[in-house]
Order: C-alpha cells, then sequence, then structure tokens
DNA sequence: ACCATATGTAGGGAATTCCCTACCGGTCAA
DNA sequence: TTGACCGGTAGGGAATTCCCTACATATGGT
C-alpha cells in the first residue's frame, strides 16, 4: 500500500484533470478515460496514483466503478500553503495602494 | 529558458523545504545547502527548478546569491484550490452539525 | 596576480515516471 | 453458459528525475 504524497499526485496534468473532472459529481473509468487521448488503462494508473494519495475513493457499482473526489489532501494542501499567503497578501496591499493613488474617488473597506 | 510548472516544482520535498527556508528571507545558497544531507551542486539544480517556476528570484550581491521567495506562482496555486474549497467546507460543516448534536446534551467540559 | 570563496554547469548513472500492449477477473444480459 | 463490457495488473521501453563528481566562472581579498 504506496502512501503517496499529495504534491507528487498533483503533478501530472493528467491527474489535475482527473479531479477536475470529478467537481461535478462521481464518474466510472472509461466515462473519464474518454477525455484523454491515452489509453484507458494508463488512466487507470493515474487513479490509483490519486487513490493511493487519498484524493479520490472508488465505489463499485454492478461493473462499473464509481470515482469521487475526497476533500481531504486537498484541504491539508490549503493549510500547507496558509504560512505563504501573507506574502501576495502583502503584494496586493502594494498594489491596492497604487490603486488608490491613482483613483481616491473610490473607497472600500475588506481585508 | 524551460519554464516550469509550479506543482512539477513542488512536487519535490527538498523544494518546498527551500521555499519553506526563504520564508523568514533571503538567503544564499551555501546558508540554504547546509540544511540538508545532499551536496550543494544538487541544491543548486533545485533552485533553478524553483526558479524555473517563478518560485524563487535571485538577487547578486558581491560573490553571494540571494535567493527569496516569490509569491506570484503560490498566489495561483490558492487559486486553482478555490474551486475545490466547497468540497472540504462541506465536510466540515457536517462535523460542525456532529459537534453541535453532541454538545447540546452536555454541559461543557473540558480535560 | 594569486588564491580562496560562491555558485552554476556538464555528464553520468540509478531510480522513477509515463505511456503502451497484452492479459485477467468480475458482472450483466441473452 | 457464452459473449460483451468494465476495469485492474503485468511487463516493457522511452523519457525524465535526482543525485553525484568534476569542472568552469566570477568575485573579493591580499
Amino acid at each position: 500500500m504506496d502512501t503517496v504524497d499529495v504534491f507528487a499526485a498533483l503533478a501530472s496534468p493528467v491527474r489535475r484533470e482527473l479531479i477536475h473532472l470529478l467537481l461535478d459529481g462521481a464518474h466510472s473509468v472509461n466515462d473519464l478515460a474518454s477525455h484523454f487521448e491515452m489509453r484507458r488503462p494508463s488512466v487507470s494508473e493515474h487513479l490509483k496514483v490519486l487513490r493511493d494519495a487519498g484524493l479520490v475513493s472508488e465505489q463499485r457499482s454492478g461493473r462499473h466503478r464509481l470515482y469521487r473526489l475526497e476533500a481531504g489532501p486537498l484541504m491539508e494542501l490549503s493549510q500547507w500553503l496558509s504560512p505563504y499567503e501573507r506574502f501576495w497578501r502583502e503584494r496586493l496591499t502594494g498594489l491596492r495602494e497604487l490603486v488608490d493613488e491613482a483613483g481616491e474617488d473610490e473607497s472600500e473597506g475588506r481585508t
């Protein structure tokens, strides 16, 4: 049972597209595979990586397996990102000051 | 000048550690390399990947090169993440309802 | 000029990734 | 049961990654 790092799992554009496709609900493997140029077994392998990273879960239903998005690892990613937020907030603050200087008519308050 | 995908750049634990080290300001390559087991040229190569991804910038200062964190790509990552936020917000809402239900039966208590 | 320091680059080798073609088992329908 | 369909797995090959040891280049100090 290899446990896969969520960053490594998201490093592939194919896998990012896969979880994007799952935003509107669960899909079968064939359904997902139809969105790619590559062969179905390759998509299957990408799904395995996503499973090992906890990013998707499968639910068997007849001969289909429905894959659905799992939020946990993405939430962890968001938490990982939080220490860096101040960096771009500072940048946005700088931009905002420029904007404010350019047009001092409008004022709005939101942080 | 290869332009590197920010997800691919962050796929390496070493590179994530590098940008983490840059949270408290700019550092030289030797300074950064001293935090790792690996040899300095390897750290240099990791820094090149981060540069190509726009995650760090370098500023030459004498014979040193100071690397500093650049927020842009991380902000894009945060934006990429936003469509998925509702997934874990739903989960947290569910958790909160559970907590609230449990809390109605008991008076407050902490160990 | 000479030498030490700071860092990038070349080239190579082991490991990993990513895609492929076969193939296998499970499920449904006739 | 037979056959069509769904989807995982095996094995292989090309490309990429990741680390290494040399080496190159540039700057500063003496």
